[in-house]
DNA sequence: TAGGTTTACGACTGTGAGTCGAAAACCTCG
DNA sequence: CGAGGTTTTCGACTCACAGTCGTAAACCTA
Protein backbone atom coordinates (compact mmCIF):
# COMPACT_ATOMS: atom_id res chain seq x y z
CA UNK A 1 0.00 0.00 0.00
CA UNK A 2 1.17 3.23 -1.27
CA UNK A 3 0.36 6.77 0.31
CA UNK A 4 1.81 10.15 -0.42
CA UNK A 5 1.96 12.03 3.12
CA UNK A 6 4.06 15.29 4.20
CA UNK A 7 5.21 15.19 0.45
CA UNK A 8 6.79 12.12 0.20
CA UNK A 9 5.35 8.95 -1.01
CA UNK A 10 5.31 6.26 1.78
CA UNK A 11 4.42 2.27 2.27
CA UNK A 12 2.70 0.77 5.09
CA UNK A 13 5.22 -1.69 6.81
CA UNK A 14 5.08 -3.81 9.36
CA UNK A 15 7.31 -5.45 11.99
CA UNK A 16 7.37 -9.25 12.11
CA UNK A 17 7.45 -10.67 15.25
CA UNK A 18 8.50 -14.58 14.59
CA UNK A 19 11.15 -16.15 12.22
CA UNK A 20 12.05 -15.73 9.81
CA UNK A 21 13.31 -12.14 9.34
CA UNK A 22 12.22 -11.47 13.11
CA UNK A 23 12.18 -7.57 13.51
CA UNK A 24 12.31 -6.78 9.72
CA UNK A 25 9.99 -4.72 8.32
CA UNK A 26 7.61 -6.45 5.74
CA UNK A 27 4.73 -6.10 3.63
CA UNK A 28 1.19 -6.93 4.77
CA UNK A 29 -0.21 -10.35 3.26
CA UNK A 30 -0.93 -13.58 4.25
CA UNK A 31 -1.81 -17.45 2.95
CA UNK A 32 -4.99 -17.68 0.52
CA UNK A 33 -7.79 -20.05 1.72
CA UNK A 34 -9.42 -22.50 0.04
CA UNK A 35 -12.32 -21.15 -2.25
CA UNK A 36 -10.91 -17.52 -2.05
CA UNK A 37 -10.45 -15.58 -4.65
CA UNK A 38 -6.63 -13.46 -4.92
CA UNK A 39 -8.31 -10.10 -4.16
CA UNK A 40 -10.51 -11.58 -1.83
CA UNK A 41 -7.31 -13.06 0.14
CA UNK A 42 -5.68 -9.82 -0.07
CA UNK A 43 -8.14 -7.77 0.90
CA UNK A 44 -8.96 -10.15 4.11
CA UNK A 45 -5.34 -9.76 5.26
CA UNK A 46 -5.38 -5.63 4.79
CA UNK A 47 -8.63 -5.44 6.77
CA UNK A 48 -6.36 -6.86 9.75
CA UNK A 49 -4.13 -3.32 9.59
CA UNK A 50 -6.02 -1.05 8.11
CA UNK A 51 -9.85 -0.10 6.84
CA UNK A 52 -9.93 -1.52 3.37
CA UNK A 53 -12.61 1.17 2.66
CA UNK A 54 -9.88 3.35 2.49
CA UNK A 55 -8.28 1.63 -0.58
CA UNK A 56 -8.85 3.68 -4.02
CA UNK A 57 -7.40 1.23 -6.06
CA UNK A 58 -5.78 -2.05 -6.56
CA UNK A 59 -4.36 -4.31 -8.80
CA UNK A 60 -2.10 -6.97 -9.29
CA UNK A 61 1.78 -6.30 -9.73
CA UNK A 62 3.44 -9.80 -10.15
CA UNK A 63 3.52 -13.04 -9.29
CA UNK A 64 6.69 -14.46 -7.75
CA UNK A 65 8.51 -18.01 -7.14
CA UNK A 66 12.32 -17.46 -6.76
CA UNK A 67 14.31 -19.47 -4.25
CA UNK A 68 15.25 -16.63 -2.20
CA UNK A 69 11.87 -16.45 -0.65
CA UNK A 70 10.94 -18.11 3.04
CA UNK A 71 13.61 -20.92 2.60
CA UNK A 72 11.29 -23.08 4.32
CA UNK A 73 8.75 -23.53 1.97
CA UNK A 74 8.32 -23.16 -1.15
CA UNK A 75 6.20 -20.21 -1.87
CA UNK A 76 4.18 -18.42 -4.92
CA UNK A 77 3.26 -15.27 -4.10
CA UNK A 78 1.39 -12.69 -5.21
CA UNK A 79 2.06 -8.98 -4.97
CA UNK A 80 -0.89 -6.21 -5.41
CA UNK A 81 -0.53 -2.56 -5.53
CA UNK A 82 -2.86 -0.81 -3.15
CA UNK A 83 -2.91 2.84 -3.16
CA UNK A 84 -4.65 5.09 -0.30
CA UNK A 85 -5.25 9.06 -1.00
CA UNK A 86 -3.58 11.41 0.11
CA UNK A 87 -4.95 13.27 3.73
CA UNK A 88 -6.77 9.96 4.89
CA UNK A 89 -4.69 8.77 7.80
CA UNK A 90 -6.14 5.51 8.61
CA UNK A 91 -6.03 3.65 12.10
CA UNK A 92 -3.07 1.50 12.10
CA UNK A 93 -1.97 -1.39 14.51
CA UNK A 94 1.46 -0.91 17.04
CA UNK A 95 3.28 -2.93 15.20
CA UNK A 96 2.32 -1.08 11.88
CA UNK A 97 4.36 2.07 10.42
CA UNK A 98 4.20 4.44 7.13
CA UNK A 99 7.83 4.55 5.58
CA UNK A 100 9.34 7.06 2.74
CA UNK A 101 10.12 4.28 -0.22
CA UNK A 102 13.27 6.44 -0.94
CA UNK A 103 14.29 5.21 2.58
CA UNK A 104 12.84 2.32 3.32
CA UNK A 105 14.27 -0.09 6.36
CA UNK A 106 15.72 -3.75 6.18
CA UNK A 107 13.04 -5.36 4.39
CA UNK A 108 12.24 -9.01 4.68
CA UNK A 109 12.32 -11.73 1.77
CA UNK A 110 12.49 -9.73 -1.35
CA UNK A 111 9.54 -7.25 -0.07
CA UNK A 112 12.14 -4.63 -1.03
CA UNK A 113 11.66 -5.58 -4.69
CA UNK A 114 7.91 -5.35 -4.58
CA UNK A 115 8.38 -2.13 -2.82
CA UNK A 116 9.95 -0.23 -5.84
CA UNK A 117 8.45 -2.16 -8.22
CA UNK A 118 4.95 -0.74 -7.04
CA UNK A 119 6.78 2.58 -7.27
CA UNK A 120 8.37 2.25 -10.64
CA UNK A 121 4.35 1.12 -12.06
CA UNK A 122 2.54 3.92 -10.29
CA UNK A 123 4.97 6.08 -11.68
CA UNK A 124 4.91 4.80 -15.61
CA UNK A 125 0.94 4.89 -15.16
CA UNK A 126 0.80 8.47 -13.78
CA UNK A 127 1.60 9.24 -17.29
CA UNK A 128 -0.68 7.09 -19.19
CA UNK A 129 -3.62 6.74 -17.34
CA UNK A 130 -5.77 8.61 -14.67
CA UNK A 131 -4.34 7.00 -11.68
CA UNK A 132 -4.11 10.30 -10.08
CA UNK A 133 -7.16 10.01 -8.79
CA UNK A 134 -6.29 7.25 -6.22
CA UNK A 135 -3.71 9.42 -4.93
CA UNK A 136 -6.13 12.58 -4.43
CA UNK A 137 -8.42 13.62 -2.21
CA UNK A 138 -12.05 14.54 -4.00
CA UNK A 139 -11.25 17.47 -4.52
CA UNK A 140 -8.13 19.76 -4.48
CA UNK A 141 -6.48 22.83 -6.12
CA UNK A 142 -3.58 22.00 -9.10
CA UNK A 143 -1.08 23.01 -6.99
CA UNK A 144 -2.44 20.41 -4.41
CA UNK A 145 -2.38 18.15 -7.49
CA UNK A 146 1.45 18.67 -8.81
CA UNK A 147 2.49 18.40 -5.13
CA UNK A 148 1.17 15.09 -4.83
CA UNK A 149 2.26 14.02 -8.63
CA UNK A 150 6.05 15.29 -7.61
CA UNK A 151 6.16 13.40 -4.33
CA UNK A 152 5.10 10.64 -6.77
CA UNK A 153 7.00 10.44 -9.49
CA UNK A 154 10.31 11.48 -7.44
CA UNK A 155 10.90 15.33 -10.04
CA UNK A 156 9.42 18.73 -10.67
CA UNK A 157 6.60 19.12 -12.30
CA UNK A 158 4.65 22.41 -14.37
CA UNK A 159 1.28 23.01 -12.79
CA UNK A 160 0.54 24.38 -16.06
CA UNK A 161 1.07 21.34 -17.78
CA UNK A 162 -0.18 19.06 -15.52
CA UNK A 163 -3.42 21.37 -16.25
CA UNK A 164 -3.67 21.20 -20.17
CA UNK A 165 -2.63 17.41 -19.84
CA UNK A 166 -5.61 16.54 -17.95
CA UNK A 167 -7.86 18.48 -19.07
CA UNK A 168 -7.30 18.18 -22.79
CA UNK A 169 -7.65 14.06 -21.83
CA UNK A 170 -10.60 14.71 -20.28
CA UNK A 171 -9.60 13.68 -16.77
CA UNK A 172 -9.82 16.56 -14.53
CA UNK A 173 -12.76 19.05 -14.36
CA UNK A 174 -13.33 22.26 -12.32
CA UNK A 175 -16.05 21.97 -9.34
CA UNK A 176 -17.11 25.13 -10.19
CA UNK A 177 -15.67 26.76 -6.44
CA UNK A 178 -12.59 27.81 -5.34
CA UNK A 179 -10.32 27.69 -2.11
CA UNK A 180 -8.04 30.40 -0.81
CA UNK A 181 -4.79 29.17 -0.21
CA UNK A 182 -3.43 28.29 3.40
CA UNK A 183 -1.00 30.81 4.63
CA UNK A 184 0.13 33.91 2.87
CA UNK A 185 -2.90 35.04 0.66
CA UNK A 186 -2.66 35.43 -3.01
CA UNK A 187 -5.48 34.29 -5.40
CA UNK A 188 -7.49 31.84 -4.39
CA UNK A 189 -7.02 28.45 -6.68
CA UNK A 190 -9.84 27.12 -8.36
CA UNK A 191 -11.11 23.27 -6.66
CA UNK A 192 -10.70 20.49 -9.38
CA UNK A 193 -12.33 16.89 -8.92
CA UNK A 194 -11.11 13.77 -11.41
CA UNK A 195 -13.82 12.68 -13.39
CA UNK A 196 -13.87 9.44 -13.08
CA UNK A 197 -12.67 7.25 -10.32
CA UNK A 198 -11.95 4.00 -12.40
CA UNK A 199 -8.54 3.04 -13.88
CA UNK A 200 -8.60 4.45 -17.74
CA UNK A 201 -5.86 4.61 -20.06
CA UNK A 202 -6.07 8.24 -21.47
CA UNK A 203 -2.60 8.44 -23.37
CA UNK A 204 -2.52 6.34 -26.40
CA UNK A 205 1.55 5.67 -27.21
CA UNK A 206 2.75 8.55 -28.65
CA UNK A 207 4.63 6.57 -31.18
CA UNK A 208 2.91 4.26 -34.73
CA UNK A 209 -0.16 5.41 -34.36
CA UNK A 210 -2.78 4.23 -36.78
CA UNK A 211 -2.96 6.37 -39.69
CA UNK A 212 -5.42 9.54 -39.87
CA UNK B 1 2.72 -18.17 -27.70
CA UNK B 2 2.03 -15.90 -30.62
CA UNK B 3 3.76 -15.58 -33.90
CA UNK B 4 3.18 -13.85 -36.85
CA UNK B 5 2.92 -16.08 -39.65
CA UNK B 6 1.57 -15.23 -43.15
CA UNK B 7 0.67 -11.59 -42.58
CA UNK B 8 -1.52 -12.58 -39.27
CA UNK B 9 -0.77 -12.34 -35.93
CA UNK B 10 -1.53 -16.26 -34.63
CA UNK B 11 -1.98 -18.24 -31.10
CA UNK B 12 -0.60 -21.99 -30.71
CA UNK B 13 -3.00 -23.65 -29.08
CA UNK B 14 -4.56 -27.33 -28.88
CA UNK B 15 -7.34 -29.54 -28.38
CA UNK B 16 -8.85 -30.88 -25.71
CA UNK B 17 -9.11 -34.57 -25.38
CA UNK B 18 -10.76 -34.76 -22.07
CA UNK B 19 -13.59 -32.85 -19.87
CA UNK B 20 -14.49 -30.16 -19.37
CA UNK B 21 -14.64 -28.43 -22.65
CA UNK B 22 -14.02 -31.90 -24.60
CA UNK B 23 -12.92 -30.80 -28.19
CA UNK B 24 -12.41 -27.17 -27.67
CA UNK B 25 -9.80 -25.40 -27.73
CA UNK B 26 -6.79 -24.40 -25.28
CA UNK B 27 -3.56 -22.54 -24.47
CA UNK B 28 -0.79 -25.15 -23.83
CA UNK B 29 0.27 -25.58 -20.21
CA UNK B 30 -0.46 -27.81 -17.11
CA UNK B 31 -0.09 -27.86 -13.36
CA UNK B 32 3.33 -26.65 -10.95
CA UNK B 33 5.16 -29.37 -9.59
CA UNK B 34 7.10 -28.84 -6.49
CA UNK B 35 10.16 -27.34 -6.13
CA UNK B 36 9.67 -25.36 -9.73
CA UNK B 37 9.53 -21.86 -10.68
CA UNK B 38 6.97 -20.62 -12.38
CA UNK B 39 9.11 -19.97 -15.27
CA UNK B 40 9.99 -23.88 -15.28
CA UNK B 41 7.20 -25.16 -15.20
CA UNK B 42 5.31 -22.62 -18.10
CA UNK B 43 8.62 -23.96 -19.90
CA UNK B 44 8.08 -27.52 -19.31
CA UNK B 45 4.83 -27.89 -19.93
CA UNK B 46 5.72 -25.71 -23.49
CA UNK B 47 8.41 -28.21 -24.35
CA UNK B 48 5.62 -31.37 -25.08
CA UNK B 49 4.26 -29.04 -27.62
CA UNK B 50 7.42 -26.86 -29.78
CA UNK B 51 11.03 -26.35 -28.92
CA UNK B 52 11.23 -23.90 -26.46
CA UNK B 53 14.37 -23.08 -27.65
CA UNK B 54 12.53 -20.82 -30.12
CA UNK B 55 10.95 -18.91 -27.47
CA UNK B 56 12.51 -15.59 -28.06
CA UNK B 57 10.55 -13.77 -25.00
CA UNK B 58 8.56 -15.23 -22.31
CA UNK B 59 6.99 -12.46 -19.60
CA UNK B 60 4.16 -12.51 -17.15
CA UNK B 61 0.63 -11.65 -18.33
CA UNK B 62 -1.47 -11.92 -15.57
CA UNK B 63 -2.54 -14.31 -12.78
CA UNK B 64 -6.09 -15.42 -12.57
CA UNK B 65 -8.48 -17.01 -9.91
CA UNK B 66 -11.88 -16.44 -11.43
CA UNK B 67 -15.12 -18.75 -10.33
CA UNK B 68 -15.54 -19.56 -13.80
CA UNK B 69 -12.48 -21.75 -14.64
CA UNK B 70 -12.35 -25.40 -13.50
CA UNK B 71 -15.77 -25.59 -11.86
CA UNK B 72 -14.21 -29.06 -10.09
CA UNK B 73 -11.69 -27.67 -8.56
CA UNK B 74 -10.58 -23.81 -7.14
CA UNK B 75 -7.41 -23.02 -9.27
CA UNK B 76 -4.93 -20.17 -9.16
CA UNK B 77 -3.56 -19.75 -12.92
CA UNK B 78 -0.84 -17.90 -14.00
CA UNK B 79 -0.85 -16.96 -17.75
CA UNK B 80 2.36 -16.23 -19.41
CA UNK B 81 2.54 -14.40 -22.96
CA UNK B 82 5.57 -16.11 -25.04
CA UNK B 83 6.99 -14.75 -28.84
CA UNK B 84 8.38 -16.80 -31.26
CA UNK B 85 10.15 -15.11 -34.58
CA UNK B 86 9.05 -14.95 -37.62
CA UNK B 87 9.77 -17.29 -40.56
CA UNK B 88 10.37 -19.63 -37.82
CA UNK B 89 8.53 -23.06 -38.08
CA UNK B 90 8.38 -25.22 -35.08
CA UNK B 91 7.44 -28.88 -34.95
CA UNK B 92 4.18 -29.41 -33.28
CA UNK B 93 1.90 -32.74 -32.18
CA UNK B 94 -0.96 -33.60 -34.27
CA UNK B 95 -3.58 -31.78 -31.78
CA UNK B 96 -1.79 -28.60 -31.84
CA UNK B 97 -2.21 -25.58 -33.99
CA UNK B 98 -1.61 -21.96 -35.03
CA UNK B 99 -5.24 -20.10 -35.16
CA UNK B 100 -4.84 -16.55 -35.87
CA UNK B 101 -5.95 -13.95 -33.06
CA UNK B 102 -8.50 -12.18 -34.98
CA UNK B 103 -10.46 -15.28 -36.03
CA UNK B 104 -10.13 -17.98 -32.66
CA UNK B 105 -12.34 -20.59 -32.19
CA UNK B 106 -14.18 -21.87 -29.33
CA UNK B 107 -11.69 -21.21 -26.64
CA UNK B 108 -11.76 -23.76 -23.04
CA UNK B 109 -12.26 -21.26 -19.78
CA UNK B 110 -11.18 -17.99 -20.19
CA UNK B 111 -8.31 -18.63 -22.16
CA UNK B 112 -10.29 -16.34 -25.31
CA UNK B 113 -9.60 -13.45 -22.66
CA UNK B 114 -5.99 -14.32 -22.16
CA UNK B 115 -5.11 -14.27 -25.93
CA UNK B 116 -6.62 -11.15 -26.64
CA UNK B 117 -4.91 -9.76 -23.33
CA UNK B 118 -1.52 -11.36 -24.53
CA UNK B 119 -2.06 -9.61 -27.97
CA UNK B 120 -3.00 -5.97 -26.44
CA UNK B 121 0.08 -6.17 -24.08
CA UNK B 122 2.21 -6.96 -27.32
CA UNK B 123 0.59 -4.09 -29.29
CA UNK B 124 1.63 -1.83 -26.22
CA UNK B 125 4.79 -2.95 -25.68
CA UNK B 126 5.75 -2.78 -29.48
CA UNK B 127 5.13 1.14 -29.05
CA UNK B 128 7.37 2.11 -25.89
CA UNK B 129 9.71 -0.84 -26.13
CA UNK B 130 12.18 -3.26 -28.23
CA UNK B 131 9.85 -6.51 -27.97
CA UNK B 132 9.87 -6.39 -32.17
CA UNK B 133 13.73 -8.62 -31.61
CA UNK B 134 11.00 -11.17 -30.38
CA UNK B 135 9.06 -11.41 -33.45
CA UNK B 136 11.81 -10.63 -35.81
CA UNK B 137 14.34 -13.02 -37.50
CA UNK B 138 17.91 -11.97 -36.74
CA UNK B 139 17.94 -9.37 -39.77
CA UNK B 140 15.68 -8.05 -42.60
CA UNK B 141 14.40 -5.25 -44.19
CA UNK B 142 12.44 -2.36 -43.35
CA UNK B 143 10.08 -3.49 -45.27
CA UNK B 144 9.61 -7.08 -43.39
CA UNK B 145 9.83 -5.75 -40.39
CA UNK B 146 6.69 -3.19 -41.64
CA UNK B 147 5.22 -6.26 -42.37
CA UNK B 148 5.36 -7.70 -39.21
CA UNK B 149 4.56 -4.40 -36.64
CA UNK B 150 1.12 -4.26 -39.27
CA UNK B 151 0.16 -7.91 -38.36
CA UNK B 152 0.69 -7.40 -35.06
CA UNK B 153 -1.04 -3.78 -34.62
CA UNK B 154 -3.61 -4.65 -37.08
CA UNK B 155 -3.09 -1.01 -38.73
CA UNK B 156 -1.00 0.29 -41.13
CA UNK B 157 2.34 1.54 -39.96
CA UNK B 158 4.77 3.98 -42.18
CA UNK B 159 7.98 2.26 -43.10
CA UNK B 160 9.53 5.68 -43.10
CA UNK B 161 8.19 6.73 -39.64
CA UNK B 162 9.18 3.22 -38.21
CA UNK B 163 12.56 3.65 -39.44
CA UNK B 164 13.32 6.80 -38.01
CA UNK B 165 11.75 6.59 -34.51
CA UNK B 166 13.56 2.85 -33.87
CA UNK B 167 17.09 4.46 -35.42
CA UNK B 168 16.99 7.56 -33.27
CA UNK B 169 15.92 5.26 -30.16
CA UNK B 170 19.06 2.85 -30.89
CA UNK B 171 16.99 -0.05 -31.43
CA UNK B 172 17.90 -0.85 -34.48
CA UNK B 173 21.25 -1.17 -36.41
CA UNK B 174 21.84 -1.70 -40.14
CA UNK B 175 24.46 -4.67 -40.81
CA UNK B 176 25.97 -3.23 -43.72
CA UNK B 177 24.72 -5.79 -46.13
CA UNK B 178 21.66 -5.28 -48.74
CA UNK B 179 19.19 -8.18 -50.20
CA UNK B 180 17.52 -7.99 -52.84
CA UNK B 181 13.92 -7.74 -52.79
CA UNK B 182 12.30 -11.00 -53.29
CA UNK B 183 9.91 -10.82 -56.64
CA UNK B 184 10.26 -7.89 -59.36
CA UNK B 185 12.92 -6.41 -58.98
CA UNK B 186 13.73 -2.76 -57.20
CA UNK B 187 16.39 -1.36 -55.22
CA UNK B 188 17.90 -4.10 -52.54
CA UNK B 189 16.81 -3.38 -49.82
CA UNK B 190 19.54 -2.35 -46.48
CA UNK B 191 19.62 -5.57 -44.19
CA UNK B 192 18.98 -4.73 -40.09
CA UNK B 193 19.13 -6.06 -36.96
CA UNK B 194 17.81 -5.00 -33.38
CA UNK B 195 20.83 -3.84 -31.11
CA UNK B 196 19.86 -5.81 -28.24
CA UNK B 197 17.69 -8.98 -28.11
CA UNK B 198 16.72 -8.39 -24.17
CA UNK B 199 13.21 -6.27 -23.63
CA UNK B 200 14.19 -2.62 -22.77
CA UNK B 201 11.83 0.50 -22.28
CA UNK B 202 12.89 2.97 -25.25
CA UNK B 203 10.02 5.23 -24.99
CA UNK B 204 10.36 7.90 -21.79
CA UNK B 205 6.29 8.22 -21.74
CA UNK B 206 5.25 11.13 -23.87
CA UNK B 207 3.92 13.34 -20.65
CA UNK B 208 5.10 14.90 -17.41
CA UNK B 209 8.79 13.98 -18.14
CA UNK B 210 11.37 15.60 -15.99
CA UNK B 211 12.50 19.48 -16.78
CA UNK B 212 15.41 19.68 -18.47
C1' DT C 1 18.02 0.81 -73.24
C1' DA C 2 13.39 2.04 -71.64
C1' DG C 3 10.03 1.30 -68.33
C1' DG C 4 8.57 -0.64 -64.04
C1' DT C 5 9.38 -1.59 -59.12
C1' DT C 6 11.11 -1.11 -54.66
C1' DT C 7 13.85 1.31 -51.27
C1' DA C 8 16.13 5.52 -49.27
C1' DC C 9 16.01 10.07 -47.77
C1' DG C 10 15.38 14.85 -47.48
C1' DA C 11 11.85 18.58 -46.78
C1' DC C 12 7.52 20.04 -45.13
C1' DT C 13 3.54 19.95 -41.86
C1' DG C 14 1.15 19.51 -37.69
C1' DT C 15 0.42 18.28 -32.94
C1' DG C 16 1.39 18.67 -28.42
C1' DA C 17 4.58 19.15 -24.48
C1' DG C 18 7.77 22.48 -21.99
C1' DT C 19 8.74 27.49 -20.90
C1' DC C 20 7.86 32.14 -19.83
C1' DG C 21 5.72 36.25 -18.48
C1' DA C 22 1.89 39.17 -17.57
C1' DA C 23 -2.51 39.72 -15.42
C1' DA C 24 -5.88 38.38 -11.93
C1' DA C 25 -7.31 37.85 -7.25
C1' DC C 26 -6.41 37.44 -2.83
C1' DC C 27 -3.71 38.63 1.73
C1' DT C 28 -1.32 41.63 5.28
C1' DC C 29 0.77 45.56 7.02
C1' DG C 30 1.37 50.31 7.51
C1' DC D 1 -7.55 52.60 2.24
C1' DG D 2 -3.52 51.74 -0.57
C1' DA D 3 1.03 49.50 -1.48
C1' DG D 4 3.57 45.54 -1.79
C1' DG D 5 3.82 40.57 -1.56
C1' DT D 6 1.92 35.96 -2.80
C1' DT D 7 -0.33 32.54 -5.37
C1' DT D 8 -2.96 31.12 -9.29
C1' DT D 9 -4.45 31.51 -14.13
C1' DC D 10 -3.83 31.78 -18.90
C1' DG D 11 -2.20 33.12 -23.21
C1' DA D 12 1.91 33.15 -26.38
C1' DC D 13 6.13 31.27 -27.77
C1' DT D 14 9.48 27.49 -28.61
C1' DC D 15 10.89 23.06 -29.65
C1' DA D 16 10.96 18.15 -30.31
C1' DC D 17 9.17 14.68 -32.93
C1' DA D 18 5.67 11.91 -35.43
C1' DG D 19 3.25 11.73 -39.92
C1' DT D 20 3.22 12.88 -45.04
C1' DC D 21 5.00 13.49 -49.53
C1' DG D 22 7.89 13.70 -53.44
C1' DT D 23 12.16 12.72 -55.63
C1' DA D 24 16.31 10.21 -56.35
C1' DA D 25 18.70 5.80 -56.16
C1' DA D 26 19.27 1.08 -57.42
C1' DC D 27 17.77 -2.88 -59.08
C1' DC D 28 14.91 -6.00 -62.48
C1' DT D 29 12.77 -7.51 -66.97
C1' DA D 30 11.40 -7.11 -71.57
Amino acid sequence: MLQVRGARLQALLWQRAREPFLAAWSLPGGYLEPGETLEESIRRHLAVKVDVRELAHLEQLETLSEAHRNPLEWEIANAYLGLVPAEVDPVVPEDTRWHPVSRLPELAFDHRAIVLAGRDRLRAKLSYTNVGFALAPPEFTLSELRDLYVAALGHEVSATNLQRVLLRRGVLEPTGERRASGRAGGRPAELYRFRSRRLTITDQFAVLRPPG
